[in-house]
DNA sequence: GTCTAATGTAGACGGTGCATACATTCTACG
DNA sequence: CGTAGAATGTATGCACCGTCTACATTAGAC
């Protein structure tokens, strides 16, 4: 860890990290510029550059730390799902991390990834591991890979017609309640095809 | 309809449409600026802004030309779907759409969407209602405004991920068959609740 | 045939990403 | 303790961008 001083900033790497965000939730992704984050870090506009190779680096790593972020609001939803309604309210979760960060969730799966960023292929990983153990968790006779696929797939769904205003966001609550109807009857099915495979009936107790 | 000449164009505006979406095509969304626009058709830096007011409204134009091309692909997948099947074949053509342009779909749907641009607001709801009529030909039974938000969202975040590489689309058959699969899996929910709701049984024949 | 509005041009300003060359300071090693 | 080299920050410059303002050309209406 370096010292800081009057030339040298002290941390500037996390001071970009920072400032960027910050950036990103005030101005949204037009306002991240490298220029404008050396301004707020009080640096040279260039100086940003012996941290992150290009824009692309920097808004890489801000998405990486959106994955954590993520997470946590996932996991506080409900910290080890095991049940429908407890998959239902880590989707109203998931909704709403993008509904409350708009910006860096659209940095995070809405601009054409760099897949050589190895940050965000394990984030993307660890997310797509997390509902597969939780659908696996809550519905062992079906096929975790496709009902996890598929859960993931409507919430992140939701989640960016919410986001673009293609449907109804007025208030919270009906977006909460839209998402969980939505999970519920996707469970609803998923169920059903469990207990027809297994007839012994395994699921939701 | 204005006349050509040396020093008019005679229809840029058209032109410039058709110079964005080439644009579009070949580099992406970062590739589709006002000046390359205005290079591609052989006229001055400033002269699209006869045409349209800012990069933001020609944004729009093309995405609005996308939500027409949309529309035609799920057309083009079925003239009149009316059951399960029908509709799981429009989802197949919706994210291979979105495959086949992966630019013009984010566009369409992943940019901050300016609520004042009327062609965009007219279009999402046109897909909306389309989205909604199929649902209610095909499951009368059950509330159409849920479900063919549910289906949407399905289908729209199934898109979203493999455009992100976040599912494997390796091949298109894959593909294709993932998201046969997810649709058919809430189909079959959706059909139960109906069953439950009106034991006539009004649904999928 | 002229007047006006529509259309295209010229030029400028501030912003951006980024490359290249230079300055300063930390650190390791003698 | 002193110094070489690596790490970090600066200065400068280039090409591009969006967009504003003033001007040139032309089409179409009277």
């Amino acid at each position: 860890m370096p010292q800081a001083s009057a030339y040298h900033h002290g941390d500037l790497r996390a001071a970009c990290l920072r400032a960027a965000r910050e950036l990103l939730e005030e101005d949204g992704s037009a306002g991240l510029s490298l220029r404008a984050v050396a301004r707020r870090a009080g640096v040279s506009p260039t100086a940003p550059y012996r941290h992150y190779a290009d824009r692309d680096a920097l808004v890489s790593a801000v998405a990486a730390q959106g994955y954590e972020e993520l997470a946590g609001y996932l996991a506080a939803a409900h910290p080890s799902p095991a049940s429908a309604d407890d998959l239902a309210a880590v989707a109203v979760a998931y909704v709403r991390f993008a509904l409350d960060h708009p910006a860096l969730f659209r940095v995070m799966f809405a601009e054409p990834c760099d897949p050589t960023s190895e940050e965000r292929v394990a984030a993307t990983a660890a997310i797509r591991e997390y509902v597969r153990g939780v659908v696996h968790r809550a519905f062992p006779g079906v096929d975790p890979e496709a009902l996890s696929t598929t859960v993931w797939a409507l919430v992140h769904g939701l989640a960016f017609l919410h986001l673009d205003g293609k449907l109804d966001a007025s208030a919270p609550e009906v977006v909460d309640a839209q998402v969980r109807a939505a999970v519920q009857a996707l469970f609803t099915a998923s169920a059903t095809v469990a207990r027809a495979a297994a007839p012994a009936g395994p699921a939701t107790a």
